[in-house]
DNA sequence: CAAAGGTCCTGCTCGC
DNA sequence: TGCGAGCAGGACCTTT
C-alpha cells in the first residue's frame, strides 16, 4: 500500500490521537516481520510518552524519552486507531495501547513491514543513516541528481527508486513522474540532462504533493475501523494501464519489468 | 513464470 | 593485489 503520500497521511492521521499519550500495554501477536519485533519493545515503551510522530523516507518514528519505535509498512502494511475494544483480525500483528482508551494497530499481511527500537538518535539507525534527501526538501534538486548520476549506469526509473539517492519515491510514482517528464524509464541515469532532470525533480515533487493532499482528504478520519486509503484511485496516467491509450498521444501504453518491478511508460511521449 | 504500493542483503564485476 | 562502488538478482510473505 505504502509509498511516501500514505505514509506522511498515515502520520499525519495519527499524530493527534497518540502525541503526548502514555503507553500503557504493548502487543505484539506475530513477531516475525521483516526483522524480528524485538522482545524488549514492551517493557521499554510502557509508560512512555509519545514525544514526537516523525517520518524519514517511508519510516515513520515514534519518539519517546527512552528511545524511539521505528515504523515501516512494507508493501502492505497500514496503521490504524481504534478503541481498544475492537478485536484484531488475522493480520493485526501488533498493538501499542495508550491512556486514552484507543489503540495504535499494524495490519500486515505480507509482513514485509517493520517495528523496530532504538535508543540512540534513530536518524544514525542503520537503515536511516545512509538515506537520500526527501524529495518534497530543498535537499532534492536538479543539480544534485544530475550530479550524483553522472557515473551511473542504472536505468534511470531504478535510480529514482533508489532510497539512497532520494527516498520516497515508489513505483507508482515514479512511472508517473517519468511519464510526467517525458523521460523513457529505461534511459541511462547518466545520459540525461541537468535540464531534463529540472523536469524530472518538478515532476517528482509535484505529483507527491498532489497525491499527499489527496491522501489528506480520503484518510483523513483514523478512528474509523475501516481507514481504506483511496489517494491511488486519482487518475494515474501510465500505471496500471497497459495496452490503454496514452493520455497524451493516444498510443497504447507499454508494460516492462525493470529491476523486477513492472514499469509503465509511452514509448512515443518518453524518449 | 503471476503479480502486488518495499528494500535489504549477497555476491559479482569493474576501475583505481 | 586490495578495496570500494555500483549493480543484478534473491530473499522475505500472503492474497487475489
Amino acid at each position: 500500500m505504502p509509498e511516501l503520500p500514505e505514509v506522511e497521511t498515515s502520520r499525519r492521521g495519527i499524530e493527534p490521537h497518540i502525541l503526548n499519550r502514555t503507553v500503557t500495554d504493548v502487543i505484539v501477536r506475530q513477531k516475525n516481520l521483516r526483522w524480528p519485533i524485538p522482545a524488549t519493545l514492551k517493557s521499554q515503551l510502557v509508560n512512555q510518552k509519545i514525544r514526537q510522530v516523525e517520518r524519514r523516507g517511508k519510516y515513520i518514528l515514534l519518539y519517546t524519552d527512552a528511545g524511539t519505535v521505528i515504523l515501516h509498512l512494507g508493501m502492505s502494511g497500514s496503521l490504524r486507531i481504534l478503541k481498544q475494544s475492537v478485536p484484531p483480525e488475522k493480520h493485526d500483528h501488533f498493538d501499542i495501547f495508550f491512556s486514552n482508551n484507543k489503540l495504535l494497530r499494524l495490519r500486515d499481511p505480507r509482513r514485509f513491514g517493520a517495528v523496530l527500537w532504538t535508543k540512540k538518535d534513530p536518524l544514525k539507525h542503520k537503515l536511516l543513516c545512509d538515506l537520500g534527501p526527501e524529495p518534497l526538501s530543498n535537499d532534492f534538486t536538479a543539480e544534485y541528481l544530475f550530479a550524483i548520476s553522472r557515473k551511473r549506469s542504472v536505468a534511470i526509473k531504478t535510480l529514482l527508486m533508489n532510497s539512497h539517492i532520494v527516498v520516497g519515491v515508489g513505483n507508482i510514482y515514479a512511472n508517473e513522474s517519468l511519464f510526467s517528464a517525458g523521460i523513457n524509464p529505461k534511459r541511462a541515469a547518466s545520459k540525461i540532462s541537468l535540464n531534463r532532470y529540472q523536469q524530472l525533480v518538478n515532476s517528482v515533487k509535484s505529483i507527491l504533493q498532489l497525491s499527499i493532499e489527496q491522501g489528506g482528504t480520503t484518510l483523513r478520519d483514523f478512528t474509523q475501523e475501516d481507514g481504506k486509503p483511496g489517494y491511488f484511485q486519482q487518475t494515474l496516467a501510465v500505471y496500471g494501464r497497459t495496452s490503454e491509450p496514452c493520455p497524451v498521444c493516444g498510443k497504447p501504453i507499454k508494460k516492462i519489468s525493470q529491476a523486477q518491478r513492472s514499469t509503465f511508460y509511452c514509448s512515443h511521449c518518453q524518449k
